[in-house]
DNA sequence: TTTATTTACTAAACACTGTTTAGTAAATTA
DNA sequence: TAATTTACTAAACAGTGTTTAGTAAATAAA
């Protein structure tokens, strides 16, 4: 059956241009500020077409956090490639807040944004998110087993670290640096990611 | 003119009944999720009303971001009365998680919501929210004249110290600690604190 | 090839949202 | 008592996410 193959390969054409025209739109504008309706008139459709390719809003957000997700995971993956755990550990830091600053909408949607993370729960972004908080735990833990952290909670540990990156890249996408003003952000940011590790180190 | 006096007064009773009326709705709905129309129905007149009281829905926004900022200010500033630096600083932390874990509502409008923050520039919100953040900077530069952090640069080290707090308390807010699953969350937030601090002092 | 069915799509509506405008009834002033 | 100012609102505008009922074309069955 030919025909059931074009159709289902039309289909998917289909959901992926409504997803990479909601993307473009989020980074353009913002994801609040781009609605259906306006995706609709992009891809030159009625926007109830859009509710023929997804449940609703909702699992268009989803759906790109996911491609969120796999872009952060493989980028931390990389940075966690080779070399002694501590300089991992750095790397690691160093791609986190490129990413961020790189992909500031992915980054919202993924980790700022309120939306809600129901269901959520057993699908690949969830997964991903998962694998890439595991790829820091793990390095925690071989750190440890190299000597450094005195034996601390893994866990603990990287809840921590995780939130001081999150903490810093959070204060710039939401535009609550200005106390800062007279300095650089991004070098602000790096400035005091150097101090963290350097703390991390004599823990 | 005790006629003008009273017209004044009751301005401002107005004023307060919508603004504490919206208050109560955000921390039980949601910022987003309130509507005008949903104060408006609270305090029993009709939509356009608020209106005259309030330039715009952000207006609204801002007096209680500016209310938050009142409470944060002063919560900080207690716990930083008296005492060695160092213990100053451990109490400032705590106060500033527990200030968040009691007041998400408020906030997230201070700190996570997306919202103009144009004008704001010359308000006692944005005042509230300099010295709140003057006393953290404050506080790391008696530590170093006390002999802690080698004589690190102040400002950076208040944005490092600032980014982790607020990091941790926004994957709360935000409903991001779910890989955390099995644990308390704000025991993990305070054993994270606790681990901070030790790296703190060692630095 | 003709008829029946399924598919892909849309116009229009529903119930919301923030905000503005024009008008009214009451309070105050002249 | 008449004029004016004040406090308020009904109704509308333009937008939102989403659903429903209906249509025209493509496919399958006769």
């Amino acid at each position: 059956m030919g025909i059931a193959e074009r159709k289902e390969r039309e289909r998917q054409e289909m959901r992926s241009m409504i997803l990479s025209t909601a993307a473009q739109l989020f980074i353009e504008e913002g994801f609040e500020k781009t609605s259906i309706r306006n995706i609709a008139e992009a891809i030159e459709y009625s926007p109830a077409t859009i509710y023929l390719y997804f449940k609703d809003k909702n699992e268009l957000f989803h759906a790109l956090s996911e491609e969120g997700f796999r872009k952060f995971f493989t980028e931390l993956n990389e940075a966690n490639q080779s070399g002694k755990p501590m300089d991992r550990m750095k790397r690691l830091g160093k791609q986190y807040l490129k990413f961020a600053i790189e992909n500031p909408g992915y980054y919202d949607l993924m980790f700022i944004m309120k939306a809600p993370m129901e269901s959520h729960h057993n699908d690949e972004g969830w997964d991903l998110g998962m694998k890439s908080h595991g790829i820091l735990t793990s390095l925690v833990k071989e750190c440890i087993d190299d000597g450094y952290f005195k034996s601390k909670d893994a866990k603990l540990l990287s809840f921590m670290i995780w939130s001081f990156v999150h903490g810093a890249v959070s204060f710039k996408i939401r535009d609550r640096m200005k106390m800062y003003e007279e300095l650089d952000q991004d070098e602000l940011m790096s400035g005091a990611l150097d101090y963290f590790n350097e703390m991390l180190e004599k823990l």
